[in-house]
DNA sequence: GACTTTGTGGACCACCTGGTCAACTAACGG
DNA sequence: CCGTTAGTTGACCAGGTGGTCCACAAAGTC
């Protein structure tokens, strides 16, 4: 019943989502979104609530897709050994985020810096987010421990939140401008917590 | 020749950088500011120009403190082999950004994400603060190489900026809330990025 | 004690802020 | 084709925004 929405909830989700990650909460107005999408004020606030609630869903869906792009690629369905799989991961990221121009990183990350430090609802997006993906890696490492390709002695649990830790480290690096390799060589040195099965020191 | 100023630079710097701090360049408003100085806004911008220049010279003051921090803790007097210079530092850290309340992290990884993606002065203190700690990293690392303590094919450079962004990263993850021990697990994991001699793999 | 110079406080400016509201428009059921 | 329901639009609101300005206050010079 009642008059059909004249616009698609998701795309527009997508619009709202770029200019918060493109100017932070505080710094996107009102009019930012109406100019963006299109949509009259009211149009935003009938279908969203206000300014908060648009970008918690905004910020909760795009935290969703993070999810699920990390599961992806570290599963054994990606292809390659696991560890190969951890490492083709972090590089792809390192690089997604150095081809960026302009830099902007991870939504992610700068939602979480921006709000979570007392905004218990975004704080509560993020903890899930990284720790979902902080099991990803570690149910990958699991598997290279499993196939005897990596010692069995590292801890899974904590080297999935280091491998998260450094994801949201290149991501603020890269947003000063760091190069690619210097990215790339942080990420070739973080794959040292996880060696191979040798005799380790 | 003229009136005083009838207060100290240094001190106002410092209850501004805690304004920017708490609440991001964008949040924070200049009556913020005239609030937690207690200064009038004629004073605040006959003494540091604009806003931005403001929030500019609170971060670069924050992050040369930041540099100066790392060199002392990294450094050989701070007693301890290298290597247990750079867990002691990395520990300390993970524990004092657990220990905030409210959560704030680190001033320089809020300026970094709030702004540098398009300030290209505010990026700059940031990558150049990155760099110098990536050094200070890199020294220990090369001095724990000299005294047979961290195996001689570590990449010191590139182990430097992966501790950089292991900081960032448990900046970030402390600021959702993620308890301490998983930070403190981040840091132990991390070390293994700067094995002992022995026959590694 | 005038004069100059620098610092201070707060009124003031033009404009932007998030959010509301009421008149209006489209879609469906009967 | 008429009521009901939901969506759209833009005017409107009260208060906040960064920044400027000017009358005034202190400090040093002669």
């Amino acid at each position: 019943m009642g008059r059909k929405r004249g616009f698609d909830l998701g795309d527009v989700l997508e619009v709202v989502r770029d200019q918060f990650w493109d100017h932070g909460y505080e710094g996107t107005s009102t009019y930012d979104l109406m100019d963006a999408t299109g949509l009259g004020k009211g149009s935003i606030y009938k279908a969203f609530g206000n300014k908060h609630d648009l970008y918690l869903r905004a910020l909760t869906e795009y935290s969703e897709g993070l999810v699920t792009q990390a599961r992806a690629a570290l599963s054994p369905e990606a292809g390659g050994s696991p560890r190969a799989r951890v490492e083709n991961y972090l590089t792809a990221i390192a690089r997604s985020f150095s081809a960026q121009s302009p830099r902007r990183g991870c939504f992610l990350t700068k939602g979480t810096v921006d709000l979570a430090d007392n905004d218990e609802p975004v704080a509560e997006v993020a903890r899930n987010a990284f720790a979902r993906i902080a099991t990803s890696f570690a149910e990958a490492v699991e598997a290279g421990q499993s196939a005897g390709e990596i010692a069995p002695d590292v801890d899974a649990a904590a080297v999935g939140y280091l491998f998260v830790s450094v994801i949201r480290g290149i991501d603020t690096l890269s947003r000063s401008g760091i190069a690619e390799p210097v990215l790339l060589g942080v990420v070739r040195t973080a794959m040292a917590a996880i060696p191979g099965p040798g005799i380790a020191a």
